[in-house]
DNA sequence: TTGTAAGCGTTATCAA
DNA sequence: TTGATAACGCTTACAA
């Protein structure tokens, strides 16, 4: 057997607790309130002399303030709750990001509260979310809360939406102009010389997203720009275990197109997955046989297939405005709900290369 | 102007601010102890009546504790911090899942804190993290945070690593068995015909899983049984913004191969599509003029040039385990540090199909 | 300018 | 079996 090595101890630090605010107010031989004050109001009220003694005792004992104990006794935590649908889904992850830096740099911390895309877990969430007093809700979800989220709004914790609507609320909106995306993808589709057009979503079950981008295209269909470009488009919603349906769809959509090409916009980056393994699975070739606009740009978009043309979403402002969003009506910014609606940008790649003449 | 629509006013829940146990001790005419007892030892001590009371109360105002106040009363919160280096990264994420799962079907909340790899800020998550004061936590960063997980360690706050070693902290490590996963993607290389390798991970940087994958890379080469069949193979570590370097050091390795055939065995997703880009440029096919097997199992593996041949890890259970693990810890168990590796699992696909004889 | 003391919502100790 | 009461760590009137 090896000899028992003998790790070296850890070093002494003898770490008591944490400090609190009366060893402070010990070691610099003043009142708890005092070192509150230069704590908090560190400018008004305090004589040069015993400002520095309690410095000095916070420097020495490297005293921070408990959040916890603060936020018990001011009913604020500098806590933001932020829920998401699922945080597989690399769109949320983004918009994370983005709130997160912001949060951050406003001294706020982001509490995290994952769905799983399990619904039923949302009233949860804001209720847990509420008794740890955050001041304020980030939501990328459905809304079925049984109004948990409206009754936290009107506790005076401001909501901020991001992507999704809650029917039943009046809140800050964070979004993609959906509308305008899908004319950007739809457009591009028709010009590149893809004139049958299908958009496949992901069952639209209510979502405002997918309702609204669904819509818009319905709408871009029928407008008479369109018509007269020749564009026609049918939409189907496709399900996760629903191979064949989505098969049979695309299949469809080829019989169709038999003068004009076909053109299929997807909805979402994972939509986007199964055309392309339906396209497979058919022996379509992507950009010859069949053109694609996908939703949302991913880093892998570049490399499947001749590369997949995209939307992309500024999900990093998404984030980050929704976050400000959110931390000025902390600051009391009284203001009917605002919408904030960003753009999306196409990025063109071989999936709609323009049908030769 | 449309007519102005009257809202149906908000519910009139009339609701207060959030009940008290004072609140409930009043309503059920008893005292706030007896109603602390109620909610923490229902069983033993008290009289049905009394109980019934007290539950009669609580249902009543929708009551449930504030775990602020508990937190800070108890010193224990329920809360466990979860510090990741970068959310971007999807085996970050994928983890989060499983860990999240755990951690909430154990009572306890997840507090995310995201790096955005800045190890900078490493401590300041710690420290941030242990104010409010968290339980546990579970780590998948670098470890230099300038000996505040130790610190957090020794004041009875136990830490689990995921992924990643802190070489100066002994602590539960739960990890992919980073030697075994590389043996099969390099056997399955050779296998496969391709005999000259060429192992590309991100630049090292003391990061130990990256350490452990290149020397097992390194290790499986020296083999006899490798050497026998006839595999050779060189290691490389490509920065983010050297395309130049990476280009030169596949062209390389072709160079290298002239008889036996080309592989490339990289060391997680973000480099593989890296690679993936570098031999688009040099025009060269995967599946048949380079071999390609990568770490880390995404959703579009399936869908990148032939289908990319990847080594999946069991990432759920990494994020479950470590969370159980942690859990374990808070319930008291002592134990030296444990190591759990768990195996990964080989998925093949065209980009790593045989060279034809 | 500083200190005293009350209280935020709990739980735990002690009597009753 | 129940009820006062004193903490937990902090902020904030109010007094001095």
């Amino acid at each position: 057997m090896a000899a028992k090595k003998i790790l070296p101890s850890v070093p002494a630090v003898r770490s008591a607790a944490r400090a609190t605010i009366a060893d402070v107010a010990r070691a610099a031989g003043v009142s708890k309130a005092t070192v509150s004050r230069f704590l908090n109001h560190r400018d008004r009220l305090l004589s040069k002399d015993i400002a520095t003694r309690v410095e000095v005792a916070v420097a020495a004992l490297d005293y921070s303030p408990s959040p916890m104990a603060q936020a018990l006794k001011r009913g604020r935590s500098r806590l933001i709750g932020l829920v998401v649908a699922d945080v597989t889904n690399p769109f949320s992850v983004a918009v994370l990001r983005g709130a997160e830096k912001a949060c951050q740099e406003a001294g706020y911390l982001l509490m995290l509260f994952n769905l799983g895309n399990d619904g039923q877990r949302e009233r949860e969430a804001i209720e847990a979310l509420t008794a740890y007093q955050v001041e304020g809700f980030i939501l990328n979800t459905l809304g079925h809360d049984g109004g948990a989220s409206a009754n936290a709004a009107r506790h005076g914790r401001p909501v901020v939406l991001v992507d999704r609507r809650h029917h039943d609320m009046q809140a800050d909106f964070v979004s993609l102009d959906n509308a305008g995306a899908v004319r950007l993808g739809a457009r591009h589709l028709g010009d590149a010389g893809y004139r049958e057009l299908l958009f496949v979503s992901e069952p639209i079950k209510n979502v405002s997203s997918r309702e609204e981008r669904a819509a818009a295209f319905r709408a871009y269909i029928g407008e008479s720009a369109a018509a007269k470009a020749g564009l026609r488009g049918k939409s189907f919603e496709s399900a996760v275990d629903d191979e064949a349906g989505l098969d049979q769809a695309l299949r469809a959509l080829c019989q169709r197109a038999r003068t004009g090409r076909p053109g299929v916009l997807t909805s979402n980056a994972v939509v986007t997955l199964r055309v392309v393994a339906s396209l497979a699975r058919l022996g379509l070739q992507l950009g010859v046989d069949v053109g694609l606009v996908g939703f949302d740009d991913t880093e892998w978009s570049p490399f499947v297939g001749p590369g997949l043309s995209t939307i992309a979403q500024p999900t990093d402002e998404l984030g980050r405005i929704a976050a400000l969003c959110l931390i000025e009506r902390l600051k009391g910014l009284q203001l009917p709900p605002r919408q904030i609606l960003l753009a999306g940008t196409l990025m063109v790649r071989g999936s709609s290369q323009p049908v030769p003449a």
